[in-house]
RNA sequence: GUGGGUGUAGCUCAGCUGGUAGAGCGCUGCGUUGUGGUCGCAGAUGCCGCGGGUUCAAGUCCCGUCACUCACCCCA
């Protein structure tokens, strides 16, 4: 016997029935985007290194240690995208939308990469669907982008997550109180690496998990505190959309994100029952990426949610399966002439919208009639010789057990399916 | 990159102080003519992760190795 091969380390796999609520959670997610005015963009998954370095920051540990980079038989340095914006921002300026009607409103989805140590809700491939805003400061953006997110996962049904939110200033106010902080935290007894990073991201030390760091940290000066009358308003203005938007959120001035490039508005959705992994989603605005990446001098804002950690999540309350089953109807068909006529059948029902599937490799009935009860088939069609010699078919409702005959054509089915007295397909 | 845990049937796992493997679920079939779910009965399936060592004897002890997993760092 020859060795089986396994998945790389790291890289989930979503083999049914699990997928269905994978494609549900994807599509949940990217709803509110698409009632919202966003048009869709499909991006490549490799993009020039430079492209990440250059915008989510070569001090972040995404650009570090965690990029999956290799050189091309070109001798070109490629990377496996490590998350959305920047390729985004990139293909704006590439392909001039930010010449056209602005703000420039799009939506994503698809894999990312990074080179972590693999653990819960943690992986190597990772599922975002992230939307982007370029082209506005309107702090009704902030607010409608945070809603977007929001919403997705309330349709979904989640309750216990938690929105995060607060803002991390502009160019003007951020770096006189990143020096405050900065004197601050000279005070305090930190450990080497902690004091390298105080050096670097000071912000990042905020969010220590360590008992030991965070004791010294309570009466840290905040950068809530120190923002510049243009910062507050706009966050004034943020927040007041938000409660108009029907969103509830918690305000958290120690938020960091890992990404350098956000300023003002940011926002992070986390879900308490992920193991040690809490983010389901997380974004922000960001002013200068557009003039870094060589494009207009225009903000942005914009979010990644992971599709694998709100699967997660939706497991974790109870919520799956939100897809029982993927057919509408079960054909049965015994002998030949009535395999030929179903399979006719079903041509019909199919492009008429109506999924369908039958009994494969002449099972006996009974076998025939256990795989429909495991596909979860509503409805189950049998076509004998009896039904034959009428035209007809015996229809099986699969949760009443009733069942009557009817004539073997896709128009009576579909009337029957759909006819408002009985439970409608879809 | 650093640390911990676990590898036994398709899945979840049991197997005490060494004596060549078990349960539940699932799967297949049967309970008489062409009808699922419940119930009853019967049945199949294991290089006990891999390699080496100790021993009369190893799923069980020792060493190594690989894989998976959880956590740290960090993030979705």
């Amino acid at each position: 016997m020859v060795s089986a091969i396994n998945a790389p380390k790291g890289v989930p796999d979503y083999p049914p029935p699990r997928s269905r609520d994978f494609l549900y959670v994807r599509q949940a997610l990217a709803e509110p985007a698409t009632r919202a005015g966003y048009e869709y963009i499909e991006l490549p998954i490799f993009e020039s290194t430079d492209l990440f370095i250059r915008g989510v920051g070569e001090s972040t540990d995404v650009v570090s240690k965690e990029m999956y980079t290799f050189t091309d038989r070109g001798d070109r340095s490629i990377t496996l995208r490590p998350e959305g914006t920047a390729g985004v921002i990139r293909a704006i300026i590439e392909n001039r939308l930010d010449k056209g009607p602005l703000p420039v409103k799009l939506w994503y989805a698809g894999p990312f990469f990074r080179a972590e140590r693999p653990q819960q809700g943690r992986y190597r491939q990772l599922q975002q669907v992230g939307v982007e805003v370029v082209g506005s400061d309107d702090p009704a953006t902030d607010a409608e982008v945070i809603s977007l997110a929001y919403h997705g996962f309330t349709s979904l049904g989640l309750q216990r997550f938690v929105l995060n939110l607060t803002s991390l200033g502009c160019s003007t106010c951020r770096p006189p109180y990143r020096l405050i902080l900065q004197e601050f935290l000279g005070t305090c007894d930190l450990d080497q690496e902690t004091r390298e990073r105080a050096a670097l991201n000071p912000l990042r030390v905020l969010d220590d998990k360590r008992e030991t760091v965070q004791a010294q940290l309570t009466h840290a000066p905040l950068m809530i505190d120190f923002l510049c009358l243009d910062c507050a308003e706009h966050y004034a203005s943020v927040r007041s959309y938000l409660s108009a938007s029907g969103v509830q959120w918690q305000e958290n001035p120690r938020l960091v994100r890992g990404l350098d490039y956000y300023t003002r508005t940011t926002f992070e959705f986390v879900h308490p029952d992920l193991g040690a992994q809490s983010g389901i989603g997380g974004g922000g605005r960001y002013d200068g990426l557009m003039a870094d990446l060589g494009g207009a001098s225009l903000s942005g804002i914009g979010f990644g949610l992971g599709t694998d950690r709100t699967l997660l999540a939706c497991e974790a309350e109870g919520l799956t399966p939100f897809v029982r089953g993927i057919i509408d109807i079960y054909f049965i068909a015994i002998g030949e002439p009535a395999r030929l006529h179903t399979v006719a059948l079903m041509q019909s029902l199919r492009t008429q919208g109506i999924s369908c599937d039958m009994s494969f490799d002449s099972r006996s009935l009974k076998s025939a009639m256990k795989n429909a009860d495991r596909l979860a088939a509503p409805f189950v069609a049998i076509l004998g010789d009896h039904e034959m010699q009428s035209n007809s078919l015996q229809l099986k409702n699969m949760t009443t057990g009733e069942q009557e005959v009817l004539p073997s054509t896709s128009q009576a089915l579909i009337g029957h399916l759909l006819s408002p007295d009985r439970k409608a397909l879809r």
